[in-house]
DNA sequence: TCCGTTGACGAACGACGTTCGCGACGAACA
DNA sequence: TGTTCGTCGCGAACGTCGTTCGTCAACGGA
């Protein structure tokens, strides 16, 4: 059976159903409620139709927030000016700012290796930019993986921290709850309380802990990663 | 209807339920079916007791696991042999082998972030040790968040690596199942279908992009972490 | 005009996290 | 010993979840 598709069923009432239409709108939906609230029947209702409606684009809820996290890909654009590293740099912030922009859809990623074709148009220009660096064959192939992980990880930190954020603008929930709310705070609280013979350089060290801006924070470490990977040397293992 | 069944709740036989025994009779059933699998309702009824016995202890479910993962860090042993930098490796590499044993239990920190005592315990020697090398104290302080990122992600695809051998040694999943969930021969095989024209560098790289036993690539990782930190000179940011 | 195909979707199933309130028990007291 | 009372285990239930099934409507080709 030769599915030729393309056209779907246009009922003239309404139902411009496509699969299109469905991850764009299980995007929205996860924008506005998170990954785990987005339901198949919240995606359903934002689309005005039942959720048994969406397994006909859609094997089942995995397969949908995998295409939302990849069309949430779709709008990085590769880096054309500067060197090999400030291209690299600039396209891994530009991957992360894309995740976080989209609540904590990077949570999509945690469950499934990200292989949209989106995902894999990045992939291919990072593995370009690592060869041009001089960086060798194997070395490109692992650190790709590697900075998969470091872009998963930091674009949740960011939704969490916008999260926490959106809540202390919120008047609604200020004040207490906002504090609670605050992951910072919730975290220096625990540093707070500790023992300092038992944990002393926690203790020592808490005012760093938690300090830095999440994006100074995420920079340095992304350089740390490209120095590490320049310090292997021109023999991968 | 109203049966109450003879159910003589056998009064000295156990209620021996307590907190540890919730939280490690949910590890272990993390162990068995996986972190998403691992209901209220599996846990409770591998103690022989409802759901709702589980609230007495525990305020929810993600409480509930972060405990079960602070468990699991338990057993970590610190090193006490070699350098700094092996016995900060070591560290890092324990406490990964230690969450893997536990199943896919990583999947708590993507949710939280893990500040129970035992992971404290690593927090605080990794500090230790990061200081002992020289890193200045900034850099310690950012340096022990990403090692905890990197610690959940490879956690976290290690018991992937797992569970796909595990399916695959499985004689009664064996064939095409387990070639299904085989899942470096999944990203394999998305590799071999691409086209050579639209993404050259990945297709002259396939070999290369999932090749590494996991534990290989892993303590490259480690590596370049370490060798970045080095990288950034003895003034941080 | 009719038919076969196919998308849309109401209804339902089983499982989930969590809450509520009953009732059985141990301790305190008469 | 008999009675009361506070505690807490847990059966039952609520609302929500992902997913499946069977039916129906609507179109393209005959």
């Amino acid at each position: 059976m030769l599915v030729v598709a393309a056209s779907p069923r246009t009922r003239p009432a309404k139902s411009a159903l496509s699969r299109e239409a469905v991850v764009a709108a299980a995007l929205a939906v996860v924008d506005e409620v998170g990954f785990e609230a987005a339901s198949m029947r919240r995606v359903a209702a934002a689309l005005d139709t039942g959720p048994a409606s969406l397994y006909v684009y859609v094997a089942d809820r995995r397969e949908l927030m995998e295409a939302a996290q990849d069309l949430a890909l779709a709008e990085v654009e590769l880096p054309v000016a500067g060197g090999w590293r400030e291209r690299l740099e600039t396209l891994v912030a530009r991957t992360v700012a894309e995740l976080a922009r989209h609540n904590d859809i990077a949570q999509a990623a945690v469950a499934d290796v990200p292989l949209g074709p989106h995902a894999l148009r990045i992939h291919e220009e990072l593995l370009r930019l690592l060869r041009e660096g001089g960086i060798p064959d194997a070395a490109c192939a692992w650190a790709v993986d590697f900075l998969g992980q470091y872009v998963s990880a930091v674009a949740l930190e960011q939704a969490a921290w916008h999260r926490a954020q959106r809540a202390i603008a919120d008047p609604e929930k200020a004040t207490v709850e906002a504090m609670g709310a605050d992951f910072v705070a919730r975290i220096d609280g625990v540093y707070a309380g500790l023992d300092a013979a038992e944990f002393p350089t926690i203790v020592a060290l808490r005012p760093l802990l938690t300090a830095g801006g999440g994006d100074e924070r995420d920079a340095w470490k992304l350089r740390v990663i490209v120095d590490g990977l320049l310090a292997q040397g021109p023999t991968p293992g």
